[in-house]
DNA sequence: TTGTGTGCAAAAGCTTTGCATGTTG
DNA sequence: CAACATGCAAAGCTTTTGCACACAA
């Protein structure tokens, strides 16, 4: 499958369109915003901004948070990755290039998050715009419930012990 | 319409069933929690949980932000209100005794929220939760976008002047 | 060099918690 | 009268901000 060849390809790209988008909005090109950039495009699946601070740190990176929330904050500008928020205190993350709209199910155990496609999401979305007469520029479904029942094993540090 | 009539109906119901609720698990019948019940009702659509708090303290009532949350809480325990995550800091409430399950379009520049209701939703529910071996307990749509153009005009203090 | 980005820590904003007091059952 | 709920303010948690220094352009 040539995975790791595959990813350093969009690594490449992402880091183009990063740096693009930069030069567009006459804002600096720094090793903190293409290092975490870079880690956000080697990682899989969705993350917090605090674990990603916590990574980066331990890869003895140094970043700040601030840096990474405001990183985050551009990427999701450029489109490069999309925030999503799952619950009050629930923030997560993904890269977003390339990849399909989709939406989400998460475990309300273990905060286990699977991505689901359907079409008629886009169709109650048109539907509703017109109906209701609002321009709708984008949505969020998210779908809660328990996966498999094993999922205690892999709960989040968030829980007692 | 007999519309008032029609709110003093409701609010025995409601009373009822809190009242109920309370004695199945032991808990006390509290003035500030059945005041923040009959407030609730007699609001219309959705609020947070700060302006509820002023409003009873605007009517008088003698109640702490603590008892507001922690009522908010047991009322959605026994389905009386329904919480809503609208984003980060968005977190509003409604009273949902007698209404049918139904989803929100939420304009971003005012905030103003409508309701709509599709089956598909539980259609999409239902198959994706076969699918992927998850129960689904409930789920979250929501839709952003533009209201008619005049919104700017009802947009909420959360802006400066 | 020059002004923007960064790191650090302190601040902010919403919600929860601890403690003493008041009140329900 | 004993335990639980309340009120108040202080603490918590995630995210943002202010300030001085570093560094990209």
């Amino acid at each position: 499958m040539e995975q790791a060849a595959h990813t350093e390809e969009i690594l490449k790209e992402v880091k183009s369109i990063f740096s693009n988008h930069l030069e567009m909005n006459q804002l600096r090109k720094t090793p903190e915003r293409f290092a975490i950039l870079e880690e956000i495009y080697r990682r899989t699946d969705h993350f917090d901004a605090e674990a990603l601070y916590i990574h980066m740190k331990t890869q003895n990176y140094r970043v700040s948070r601030a840096t990474v929330y405001n990183t985050l904050e551009l990427l999701a500008t450029c489109d490069l990755v999309k925030k999503h928020q799952f619950g009050k205190n629930l923030t997560q993350f993904e890269k977003s290039y390339g990849y399909k709209q989709h939406d989400h199910l998460i475990c309300i155990d273990c905060n286990k998050v699977v991505e689901f496609c359907d079409p008629r999401i886009q169709q109650i979305k048109n539907m509703m715009g017109d109906l209701l007469k609002y321009q709708v520029t984008h949505h969020s479904l998210n779908m809660y419930g328990k996966c498999d029942g094993a999922c205690e094993k892999t709960a989040k540090a968030t829980e007692p012990q």
